[in-house]
RNA sequence: GGCCCGUUCGUCUAUCGGUUAGGACGCCAGGUUUUCAUCCUGGAAAGAGGGGUUCGAUUCCCCUACGGGCUACCA
């Protein structure tokens, strides 16, 4: 049997890393077994939809390099499967599940039900519709039919599982082992609402059967609800597919999951690409391939010392009995360091059009030999694509200020006198791969101390001591500017 | 509170009961770069605690502690 798994995002928001990293998982487990990868949005809530949502995980996944394998065979639609638009089916097999009895229907309204449970939080029970007391609440196996069939014609109404009470579940995980949780434990939950929608746990067990998922791999958060799913689906008579729970990802500092609002918060992007007004990696110049690297090394490794993986690297390796158990924190300045590597060993060309919008900081004049040179000079220092702007500055803004401690360090020795003769060189049309040896010819008469020569022409140029080679920038920058940066130097009042 | 899952350097992790507990990020030091960064070399840095099992436990079991998740007509 093929390999067949799912990525099921609901459309609330943005999806975040910990939502990409398990469609990356899916993924590269689809891929490396030769299966099947479908995305699926689980649209069930009406009330919890965001425009947009869809149309961003559709985009983010796309940006990421991972493509679904297919897609609904409605005429036309090229789209991922939409669970509001499978809704007859949800009731299709409702309906199985009532007659079977292993469903039924229940009138209780919400308030009633909150009412109950606010009264158990005081006694400090928890509230379980289950066995125990559904008799004493309002659904079909307390009532009489003709009292059901009067409530089911007025509406509205739920469906929930009837669960059976004794029974120990037990699920093999394929991260974490045997699990094995009490009936009692789980309760009658909603598979249909009120509003005739089925919940994310009906929906998406139907789905899965439906669609021959043969691997559900999802985030930890869906482990309590694992002995519900298996009830489900042996209330249908079918087989469960193989369950993976995936560790969460932490916050890099405090408590708890890393949530969608943490980005802004302390820094750092936590969505692919960009939603709203926050950046995403993308914008902040992350090579999708080195996100990716870095996010399926977060609860997973290859077993080697080796880390960094280009997508059909991690497809190769991939193997989720080497998927990690416990929760990891997310580190962004690892994640800088992976884009850091990819960076290093991409072709400048690709980068210099693949990524062209990080290159919009450069002035059309410049040409592309131009723009080539100048990003083979500033790669090392990048870890970013973002930090071009700032790595750039120097080639478009004079100096006006001159860090006041080399100055001072280095006063003594007349860096201005310096800074002349190198205006001397600039005039008399001495190419800059020979100003070196000119400067060290004039130098010995001067006897000064090389290293101070050399600060004086950077602090003359770009104001301070940072920053890559300085004859190369000299060179970018051109004669006439080069000068104008000099003379302003030694006219400056210091 | 109840239920479930987890626990090796600050962080991500390796370790099929016997290891000087390895690697990577970050940090520190040195070297290269007559600057900074990159890069190279080196260093500090870990088995939560307590009981078992065993000739021997980081590794297996139990308890405690701590961390995380769930506890909706949200997913």
């Amino acid at each position: 049997m093929s390999v067949r798994v799912r990525f099921a995002p609901s459309p609330t928001g943005a999806l975040h890393i910990g939502g990409l990293r398990t469609a990356l998982y899916n993924y590269l487990y689809a891929k490396k077994n030769g299966g099947q990868f479908i995305l699926r949005i689980e649209d069930t809530d009406k009330y919890r939809k965001v425009k947009g949502a869809e149309e961003y995980i559709t985009e983010a996944l796309n940006w990421s390099g991972i493509k679904p394998d297919e897609s609904p065979s409605t005429p036309g639609d090229y789209g991922p499967y939409r669970q509001s638009e499978r809704v007859s089916i949800y009731h299709k097999y409702i309906g199985e599940l009532i007659n079977k009895g292993k469903a039924y229907y229940a009138f209780d309204t919400n308030e009633e039900l909150n009412k109950i449970r606010e009264d158990n939080e005081r006694q400090k029970k928890t509230f379980k519709y289950g066995t125990h007391n559904r008799m004493q609440l309002k659904n079909a196996l307390s009532q009489s039919d003709s009292v059901t069939k009067e409530f089911l014609k007025k509406g509205p109404y739920v469906v929930r599982l009837k669960v059976n009470s004794g029974e120990t579940i037990k699920i093999k995980d394929g991260v974490r082992g045997l699990i094995e949780i009490q009936s009692d434990e789980v309760d009658d939950k909603i598979l249909i609402k009120a509003d005739g929608m089925p919940t994310y746990h009906f929906a998406n067990i139907v789905d899965d059967h439906l669609m021959k998922i043969t691997h559900v791999i999802r985030g930890e958060e869906w482990l309590p609800s694992l002995a519900l799913h298996q009830l489900i689906y042996e209330a249908f008579g079918w087989e469960a597919p193989v369950f993976m729970h995936l560790p969460l990802i932490l916050k890099p500092i405090g408590k708890g999951k890393l949530s969608k609002r943490d980005g802004e918060k302390m820094g750092f992007p936590v969505f692919p690409i960009a939603w709203g007004k926050s950046r995403g990696f993308k914008e902040r110049g992350f090579l999708p391939e080195a996100l990716m690297n870095y996010l399926a090394l977060l609860g997973w490794n290859p077993g080697t010392d080796e880390e960094i993986f280009e997508m059909d690297a991690l497809i190769r390796n991939f193997d989720t009995k080497k998927i990690q158990k416990a929760g990891a924190k997310f580190d962004f300045e690892k994640a800088r360091w992976i884009n850091h590597k990819f960076l290093g060993f991409s072709d400048e060309k690709v980068i210099l059009e693949r990524f062209a919008e990080f290159f919009d900081c450069f002035p059309e004049r410049w040409s592309k030999k131009m723009r080539s040179i100048i990003y083979t000079l500033l790669k090392d220092r990048l870890f970013l694509l973002e930090e071009i702007k700032i790595e750039s500055k120097l080639f478009l803004v004079d100096p006006t200020e001159y860090d006041v401690k080399v100055l001072n360090k280095i006063q003594r020795h007349d860096p201005k006198k310096i800074v002349n003769q190198f205006c001397k060189l600039i005039k008399e049309g001495v190419p800059v791969k020979n100003w070196k040896h000119q400067i060290q010819e004039w130098n010995d008469k001067e006897g000064l101390p090389f290293g101070v020569i050399m600060q004086s022409l950077r602090l003359a140029i770009v104001g301070n001591l940072s920053g890559p080679d300085i004859f190369s920038i000299c060179e970018i920058l051109g004669n006439e500017i080069s000068l104008r940066r000099l003379e302003n130097f030694f006219n400056h009042q210091h």
